[in-house]
DNA sequence: GATGAATGAGGCTTCATTCAT
DNA sequence: GATGAATGAAGCCTCATTCAT
């Protein structure tokens, strides 16, 4: 979706300007961010930015793209099409462990790309994205379906109602940790998993089991 | 939060002055609303905004505000500390089934103040407004407490894990009912409570009991 | 066409914006001139040129809209309607001298009107103006047809063509005299009437008699 | 005016560079035409055209230049010198048929050489090219010599009026016949010759005899 | 106190020209 | 010499805020 132009650029190029971008749509939102900003940031003209991309808003939906092209590629796991095997609350345990791991070497993208995932950006993500977002739901379903056939998923509910509560539980959770690792700084790199560890694990449970006491 | 002289206005001035910014808040988000567009809308002069608020975001922290107290002078339900006799589930389902009704009345408001607490605009409600994000937890904390007490909620959970829980749950759920509404636009009204019902009573069973199958 | 704010201006600002206005387009053409320069030469913030016009292409409409205004309010004669006693040639005359006085008063208003009639700003009239363009033609072959009438114009050749021929003259004479006019700046205050005089008597005896010698 | 570098080029290149420069020019006038378009129309760098020209006014100017080149190359008789025997309602009557034959095959230069002599670029062209728009006049004005001494151009005006006279009349033509070319785009290459012959001969006539009735 | 005009900073974008390969 | 990326000045326009009536 950039031009020609971008993709040419050195590697290191390119990822100075995504980081920029990111960086500065993630702290101060779309409307708050401005092309003279990022470019500074980036170490590039202005008017370059301008060459790369048609506009700001095709900078922002590529700065999705690219983020979440570089979790692919960084951590295969990420994205790895639900194993046959696996069913949903391990792969939720693993998921989130995963996400933890990532925000350490990936601070600002893992928390960027989780913002797009929790709505943050509705109005600016037109249809051309939008496939984003739904893809989360359709990957849900996928588990719950399974989990049903597989028999570790009651079936007396609806699909479509697992799935918000799947990503209800799942998003306040993330946007939990997020908040925290935000608030930290930099200083995250020093937490130890474990601190997480026993909470993940107590969200799974709720999830599985509820929190009613029969 | 605003000045005297908004204060001073006659009852309706101030609602049509603080329905259009909610209306426009809303729809377009803090950053695209603007003063002229809003105060058109209200039917008063630009400059007279800016007697009645300091600036814009006093506006919009106030539009909260007056979202809050309108909604709880009207439904006082809503806010109804609560009650020994009643347990969480119940208080979720009832306050549901509420917030469907009043999205009949009151739709602009509620779905401001549902995505206010969805938190679409954290990075304008500085700490002045941030306890309202808060509260809500509180709110929930309290039931939690109380739920642990009385024997219906699970023990072996740690507080704030279970409020994260209900919330995340409540807040998905209730983001799913506004879009819903949202893209209906306004023949919500024809709507037949029914429908939401079992979906409600679904969700907290979900939360009571989980999606795992023993 | 401009805003109201601009028609509530007092007399003085509205003529000194749109003076400022003429003066630009037409010593720079519209794309070279800017609404900053504008609205510095006119003493007034750019910002506020906005709160007049739309933007810069309304601007320029409304300053032919203007123009030609306030010449047809100063010298009523330049539009008086074709009398049914008068003819083309003494039409023409009277209508030449008119202008050569009317440029001693308003240089550049004349300058720029004749320019806009003599197509230099064909490309950003849009069909809203273009219809002046077309005027003058209208103007010129309801002439003709009153001369064939009357029987002081030849029958043999085509009023479109006729129209062709007493504008592509006297528009090619408007411009030499414009031309003329703007080389020698202020100073034409002082050039007396009598030079032109001829002139135009020989402009319109080529157009009644020719050229050719029999 | 060009480089060295540009006349060093091969003929086609020259061509195809000059031909989007004209192109882009003629429709989109000067201000409006961009660099980068034209190399890229040409199937040039965009840095190569600096190499070719010192600048963007100078490769207007040149196209200028390369347009009449071209033309006078292609029908000799476009500029030739006035024939002794040839009087000047003759030599327009020529003219104007060559006109449109060569419309036919060089439609862009053609139209935009006539727009050039019909001042749309006036603003663009300084002194350097000026002189172009008064050789028009200047060959207008050997005719006109010619003709008085040779007895079939009356007398008694002066030349510098007759020439105007001859110029406005022809000019006006010349557009009327390039607004309809231009209108109709590319299908001109189909009208016959036919329906312009007349027009043409009445123009002539009105110059040689008048419009008036005696 | 109400009004709405006035202001100017700031943002997006274009593009002539220069630079590095 | 050719290429096309890099640059930054400059222009249009928006809008929060202030000012004058």
């Amino acid at each position: 979706m950039p031009k020609e132009t971008f993709l040419n650029l050195g590697e290191e190029k390119q990822e100075n300007i995504m980081r920029a971008a990111i960086s500065k749509f993630s702290s101060l939102g779309y409307e708050k961010s401005n092309i003279g900003d990022i470019s500074k940031t980036a170490g590039v003209a202005k008017g370059s930015m301008y060459q790369y991309f048609e506009n700001k808003k095709e900078l922002f939906l590529y700065s999705i793209q690219w983020c979440i092209d570089l979790l692919m590629k960084k951590y295969n796991k990420f994205i790895i099409s639900p194993d046959k095997n696996i069913n949903i609350f391990d792969y939720l345990y693993d998921s989130s462990k995963e996400i933890i791991v990532q925000m350490r070497e990936e601070r600002e993208a893992v928390i960027f790309i989780q913002e797009v995932f929790l709505g943050r950006y509705k109005n600016i993500m037109d249809e051309s994205m939008d496939y984003i977002l739904k893809a989360t739901d359709q990957y849900v379903l996928n588990f719950i379906n399974q989990g049903k056939k597989n028999g570790y998923i009651r079936e007396d509910i609806d699909d479509k109602l697992l799935c918000l509560y799947v990503t209800g539980v799942s998003f306040k959770f993330k946007e939990y940790i997020i908040n925290r690792a935000k608030s930290m700084g930099q200083e995250i790199i020093d937490e130890p998993f474990d601190e997480y560890e026993e909470e993940i694990k107590s969200m799974i449970e709720l999830m599985k089991n509820g929190m009613g006491r029969s």
